[in-house]
DNA sequence: GATGAATGAGCGTTCATTCAT
DNA sequence: GATGAATGAACGCTCATTCAT
C-alpha cells in the first residue's frame, strides 16, 4: 500500500540507493573529477535537487562510497588472519583462502574496488591501514612459528598489498586470472620465493 | 660578456623548463584537475599566455611529463635485466641493483613518479609494461637458470611491479625505509620466500 | 489565479524567447564577434549559465537566428510565384505583391534580416537559395506566357535578389523609401526597362 | 648592391607589400576576426614585431586594403559615366562596357572586393557612394535623352549596385559566367525589361 | 630592419549547488 | 519527495600588441 502509484525510482530510499549504485559506477568509469553530477541524475531519473536531497555534495556521495569500501575490506583483512594449530601441510592453502577473499570482493565490487584503491585521495591511507593489518597477522604468525624472522613484516605486508594492488587491476579486472590462480601463485612467490 | 654564450630561445627555454619543474610539482601534490595553470604560473613568475606559449595545452604539459617518467623507467627496467654468467654467490646483490635503481630514481623525482604511477589515467599502462619487461628479464633469467619455473612469471612480474609501487609510496617517500633496504627485503622475499 | 496557466517550463520559455530575441539585436547591431555573451544576459538580466541553459554555444544561437530567418523568407518567396491566368493588367500589381511581403518581412524583422543577409557566413547561400526559388517561379511564369525568354533567368533572379538586398540596407532600413515604393519601383524597372 | 646579402622578404618595402598580400587573402578568406596576425605574419615569413613595423594595427591594415578598393572602384564608377552625343545603336554597348569595368576589377582583385564590398562594416557606404556615383551618372545620361524619368533613378543606381553585388558572388567568382556575359545581361534586363 | 620573449585584457564555457514552488 | 529554473565562482585559452635587444 506504500507503494502504490509510485513512479520508478522515486521512493525515498529507492533513489538514495540507484543513485550511490550509480554514483559508484560513474566514478569508477570517468574518474572523480570527470564524473558529472547532472550525468548521474540523468541515468537514476532524478532531477538534480533529488540528489541533494539524499547526499550533501559531490565530495559526500563519493567519501559514502569509500568507506563503504574501506569497512568491507578490513573485514576481510581481519578475517584473514591464521588461526593457531594449523599444520604445515594446510599452511599455503589457508593462506591463499584469506587472499581469495580479497580477490572475490574485487571482482564482485569492480566499482567501489576502483574508488577506494585506485581514485580516492586516500587510497594510500586504505592500504596502508591494511598493510598493517596484514602485519599484526604476519606478526602474530611468526611468533606462532609459521614464519622465519629474517625479513622485515612490515615490508612484507605492504608488498602483498602492492602485489594485490597490481595484480588486481593486470590480471583479475582483464580476466586474465581467477581469484584462485592469483592467490595460489602470490602463496607459492611468498612462501618458497624463486630460487632454485 | 658573462652572458655573450646565450644565443636566441635560451631564455626561453629556461622559462619552459621553469613551468615544466612547477608544473610536476604542482601537478604531484594537488593532482591533475586541482592544478591550476593560474597558479603554475604565478610561482613561474609568468603570466598565462607565457604558458602558452611553451604547451599547447594543461594536458599537453600533462602528458609531456608523464613521457618524461615513461622514458626514464623503460630504461632503468631494461638495464635491470640480468647478465648471463654471474655465480650464484652474487645473484641476489645484482637484481638489488635492479631494485635500487627505481628505487632511487623515485627518491629523486618523486613529482614526475608519482603523476606516471598514480595521477596518470595511462597509469595502469605503464604499470603493464614495466611489468611486462620485468617479465622478459625474468624469463631469460629462468633461461639461464637462476630461477625456477614453477611459478607463473607474469604473475611473478607484476608482483614484483605492485610491491614497488607500494613500498615507494608507503616507505620510499615517507623516509621509513631507504631505496637499499627496500631492495633487499624485496630480494630476500622473492628469492627465498617467508617458510622456515 | 492569474498565472494559474503558467504550467511547468513556461518560465523557461520565457528566458529563452527573451535572450533570442535580445541576441538577435545585439548581433545584428555589432555583428557576431562584437557581440559578447556577457552583454546578451545582461540585458536579459540573467546571468551567465543561464544562456547555457537554453543554448549549447554563442554558435549554436546564432544559427538558430539564421534558421528562422532562412525558414520564414523562404515561405515568402514560395508564396510570390504568380498564380496562372491573370490579365496582363494586374500582373505588375501582382508580382509586386511578391516583393512587398519581402520587404515587410525585413522591415518588421531587421535584426533577423541583418543576420540572415548580411552578417551570417552563410549569406551567400541563403541568397543563392532565394535566387534559385526566384528562378523558378520565373521560369514557370515565362512558361506561363507572362515574360520574354531573351535573358537568362538564372541571372534576372539574381539581380533581383542583389536588388532586394541593396535597396533594402540604402533604402528601406534608412526609411528613404516604403516597401510599397521599392516594389513598384522595382516592377517598373525590371518589367519595362528605362529605355524611352 | 643595396640588395646584397638580403634575405628574401627581408626588404622594408617588399615586406610591407608582401603583408598587404596576404592579409588581403587572409582576410578575404577567412574574415576579419578569423583573420589572426600570427598566422599572416607566419605565410610572411616575418616576425610579429615585423608586422607593426608597417602597419599601426590589425585595423589599420584592412583599413588600408579597404582604401585601396575604394578608390580604384570609384575610379570604374566615374569612367562609366555615358559621354553625350552616342547614338541610339551604340548605348547598350556603352553601358556594358561600364560594368565590364567593374567585373573585371572584382575578377582581377578577388580578394579586394571581397573585403571592400562583402567585409568591411564600412561596405553599405562603399555601395551607397558607388550608388550615389551611379545615380549621378544616370541623371546627366536622363538630361541627355538616353533614358526616360519614369523611375526615380536613385533606386535604380542603387538596384544596380545590389545587381553587380549579387552576380558578382553567384555567377562571377563561382565561373558561372564571365563579365561579359553579365554585363550584357544587366543591359538587356534594365534597358528593355522583362515584359513581352 | 628585425626578432625572441612576454603580456594585458578578455571571453566562452562548465558545474556543483540552491531557491521557490 | 520532487522539480524547473537559476546562479556564483571559476578556469582554460586566445590574440593583438609591445619590450629589450
Amino acid at each position: 500500500m506504500a507503494q502504490r502509484g509510485r513512479k520508478k525510482g522515486s521512493d525515498g530510499e529507492l533513489s538514495r540507493a540507484l543513485l550511490l549504485r550509480i554514483a559508484a559506477d560513474e566514478f569508477a568509469e570517468h574518474g572523480y573529477y570527470e564524473t558529472k553530477i547532472s550525468n548521474i541524475v540523468k541515468k537514476a531519473n532524478v532531477t538534480q535537487p533529488t540528489f541533494y536531497l539524499y547526499f550533501k555534495s559531490k565530495e559526500a556521495i563519493f567519501q559514502e562510497l569509500e568507506e563503504l569500501f574501506r569497512k568491507k575490506l578490513a573485514c576481510l583483512t581481519i578475517d584473514s588472519r591464521l588461526e593457531e594449530g594449523l599444520d604445515e601441510q594446510a599452511l599455503p592453502e589457508r593462506i591463499a583462502g584469506g587472499l581469495i577473499g580479497v580477490f572475490h570482493f574485487f571482482t564482485e565490487h569492480p566499482s567501489l574496488g576502483k574508488i577506494g584503491f585506485y581514485l580516492s585521495p586516500s587510497a594510500a591511507d586504505t592500504k596502508a591501514a591494511m598493510a598493517a593489518q596484514i602485519e599484526d597477522n604476519l606478526l602474530s604468525e611468526v611468533e606462532a612459528g609459521y614464519f622465519h624472522q629474517n625479513v622485515d613484516m612490515s615490508i612484507v605486508a605492504n608488498g602483498l598489498v602492492g602485489m594485490i594492488d597490481q595484480l588486481t587491476v593486470a590480471k583479475l579486472w582483464t580476466g586474465k586470472n581467477t581469484a584462485d590462480e592469483l592467490a595460489k601463485e602470490i602463496v607459492a612467490i611468498v612462501l618458497n620465493g624463486l630460487k632454485k
